[in-house]
RNA sequence: GCCAGGAUGGCCGAAUCUGGUAAGGCGCACGCCUGGAAAGCGUGUUCCCGUUCGGGAUUCUGGGUUCAAAUCCCAGUCCUGGCGCCA
């Protein structure tokens, strides 16, 4: 969240960074007026205070000197008191739990570099790979039809144990899965990240912390009966998982690794456009998070682009690399870069001239000192003797699903089959194409093909 | 799940029984001292308000008792140990 001094010292700023998101939901006025009427019902209330500690301290000379009379004098005065703090604390603290709660529903602040726009065709594309001299199938088959016909996707039993929006991979589609997870984090240990496995469960501090809540409630799965929700992002349990503490200045910058999957309700999404398993409620991701020094963030934004990058690269997957516009940023971010992988089956409106269409695969974002202030996230500066905010940043290393449609669609042959990419092989016993598999059951009896 | 013990500053830790200035140490920063350093001494090292200076809050969280709560009472959270259950 934005400091209170910031928002006071800095109204203007923060009208333009609303502005350029499109925001039209939060008044900045109405804080700056909370504020003041808190911070002149404080001083009221400290003032009282001062007098009552004051004739408190007195209480105890007294009663030590044995002056009774006096004391209860004093006694009475200080109930006085008493009731009239109690008065004005409470309306300040009405007002200070008011001002919190608008305050969390601030975004945070665009970076200058952040162009206008207001929504996805709005983005600013940086750059792009691999489109020279692409290699993609004339007339690919989506991958949601070739995963059925291989029998490696299985939409159907997915809906049948847990609903739509769920699905299983089966045989070399769980292979390539599990294939994927294993050489992404293969990738980014060799970049210098820490591997971690926090909890799935999360619980509303740390959702808070991040900023999921109190705004996006309603894309989360909770749990019955418990303060705990299903994990969105590794981005919640990693970033939270210093929260209240104090690194140390050797310590940064800190880059973790995380493998989760990761749930998301995504009520009212569903159409042509997120067939198969481009949006589902249920996902693998391999997560990066960064903590750094605040003067090394934008250096470790660009970093944190090309280590994401890097699985794309190696896999020699098209993709290219967005800013988003200011419409487009998320709530926490100060600047964002999004990478979008080529699907070339299904020719929809996202999408290069070459056809088919865009995938964002990850989005690298700076978060500055937003995530830090929510959470608790200090450390102690070298030549400073008190602990400030430190910067988290964090990208997707990458979404897994995506990257799955991209090599189904990208690397699928004419007839029918799927090559693995070579960085993969090795995590598959060398297999190097996708012959799928036969159907089981009565079904594959009964499917017609046979006279 | 049951029983017992615990939670104090960046870290360690005293004060809790017996309510009245949160001791001391470590780390770090600044200053003094020094040819320079170490040692030593002093100041600072959480949050909020206010211009220096000051004031307020803060002993896990929330209530209560009291003129006054780290201290007493109630509830909760988490940690440790023991028992139970369990992949």
């Amino acid at each position: 969240m934005l400091s209170r001094r910031f928002v006071r010292e800095n109204p203007d700023a923060v009208r333009e960074g609303l502005a350029l998101r499109h925001n039209d939901d939060v008044d900045v006025d109405e804080i700056l007026e909370l504020d003041a009427e808190w911070r002149e019902l404080k001083a009221e209330g400290d003032d009282l205070r001062h007098e009552r500690n004051e004739i408190s301290d007195r209480i105890g000379e007294l009663k030590q000197a044995g002056r009774e009379e006096k004391a209860q004098e004093a006694i009475e005065r200080s109930a006085e008191l008493k009731d009239e703090i109690d008065r004005v604390e409470e309306r300040a603290a009405r007002l200070d739990d008011e001002l919190h709660e608008r305050l969390l529903e601030v975004p945070n602040v665009p970076h200058e570099d952040v162009p206008p726009g207001e929504d996805e065709p709005d983005n600013v594309e940086v750059r792009r790979e691999f489109f020279d001299d692409h290699d993609a199938p004339a007339d690919p088959v989506p991958h949601y039809d070739l995963g059925e016909d291989l029998n490696i996707l299985s939409f159907e039993r997915g809906a049948k144990v847990a609903g739509g929006g769920f699905y299983f991979l089966q045989g070399d589609g769980a292979r390539l899965e599990h294939a994927l997870i294993q050489f992404m984090l293969d990738v980014h240990r060799e970049q210098g990240y820490t591997d971690v496995f926090p909890p799935i469960p999360v619980d509303s501090e740390a959702m808070t912390g991040t900023g999921q809540l109190p705004k996006f409630e309603d894309d989360m799965y909770a749990i019955e009966g418990e303060d705990l929700w299903l994990c969105p992002t590794a981005e919640v349990p990693v970033t939270n998982m210093y929260s209240d503490e104090i690194l140390l200045d050797d310590d940064l910058p800190i880059k973790h690794q995380a493998y989760t999957p990761n749930f998301r309700r995504e009520a009212g999404e569903h159409g042509t456009e997120t067939r198969g398993i481009v949006r589902v409620h249920q996902f693998n991701k391999v997560e990066l998070v960064n903590f750094v020094r605040p003067e090394d963030s934008y250096d470790r934004l660009e970093a944190l682009v090309s280590e994401a990058t890097a699985v794309l690269d190696r896999l020699e997957l098209p993709y290219r690399v967005v800013t988003l516009c200011g419409g487009d940023l998320t709530f926490a971010s100060a600047k964002t870069y999004d990478l979008e992988v080529w699907a070339p089956a299904d020719d929809m409106g996202y999408g290069p001239a070459e056809g088919g269409r865009w995938l964002e695969v990850s989005s690298a974002s700076n978060f500055e000192a937003y995530q830090a202030r929510r959470a608790g996230l200090r450390y102690r500066p070298e030549r400073h003797e008190s602990a400030e905010s430190l910067h988290t940043l964090n990208a997707s290393g990458l979404a897994l699903p995506r990257v799955l449609v991209a090599i189904m669609e990208y690397y699928q042959n004419d007839d029918g089959t799927i090559t693995v990419p070579e960085p993969l092989r090795p995590y598959m016993d060398g297999q190097a194409v996708i012959e799928g598999h036969d159907p089981v059951g009565e079904a594959a009896v009964g499917a017609g093909e046979r006279e």
